[in-house]
DNA sequence: CCAAGCGTGCTAATTCTTTAGCAGATTGCT
DNA sequence: AGCAATCTGCTAAAGAATTAGCACGCTTGG
């Protein structure tokens, strides 16, 4: 019988909003239940909000601490491996899983904001991944 | 009184099954209705799938052409527009904004397989970006 | 000390998504 | 010609997401 798999237990398949609430908190780094309400888009009441902050909370995707008297959020997965897996995606949908295509559209002249200084960083990172990769 | 935006042209606001499909076809280029059932997750029916993309259609996101004897379906924006967005909200929210620090971590060794000719072609590039940017 | 302000959980209604059945049209065989 | 296969649009029901009301509790300033 073939593996089936009907679940991950990384499940990431947000809906609309848990989706908008995700990245709003990933990039924050932590927000309170106003903080994600004033970013949302439309203008959902603070009831919504919470709500939807209970929800994914249960579904293991946000984890909250008390301050100040009130409930900051964070995403219960590390920024790093929400990264990861964001660039997979990327990488694999618009550029043929070609890491290499992904960083040249990054680099495409007009696109991107990379002033001369950024530039030599790259460059300087790029000669130690040469190193790394003898 | 203040500009109000409700609907951007480009509203970019798609439920989950509208976004695996995007993907799909964004992924290929261009689908047939059984090609994308193939590719779903779940196994929807092929009813359900038509019934998708016919929404996607009436909602400008798709559209197809008649290519022997069925539809093919394609994005309704270029690649290069849906792309450029994706990496905006990358950036925006997995690097504080600095697409310098993208590129570093597609450079960051053991995250992808960038072979040394890919890096010696990146070096090249940003060779090149750096007169642009004289 | 007590009312206002703000935060919380619970709950339920509405709305949007997702699903698939069905009927008619067209093609290609046999 | 007639049948099977495969396409399409239409339709509607089941399910999930989104919304917000309400009640109760804790702090705080008058």
């Amino acid at each position: 019988m073939p593996l089936r798999r009907k679940k991950e237990v990384t499940e990431a398949a947000f809906s609309r909003r848990e989706r908008e609430i995700m990245d709003i908190l990933y990039t924050l780094g932590s927000a309170s239940g106003q903080e994600v309400q004033a970013r949302l888009s439309g203008e959902p009441s603070y009831s919504t909000v919470r709500t939807l902050l209970r929800v994914l909370e249960t579904k293991g995707h946000v984890t909250h601490t008390a301050e100040d008297l009130r409930y900051v959020y964070r995403p219960a997965a590390p920024r790093d491996s929400a990264r990861r897996s964001a660039l997979n995606r990327l990488v694999h949908t618009f550029f043929e899983g070609s890491a290499k295509q992904a960083v040249a559209a990054f680099l495409d002249p007009g696109a991107y904001e990379l002033s001369r200084t950024d530039l030599e960083e790259l460059s300087e990172m790029i000669r130690k991944a040469k190193e790394e990769a003898r």
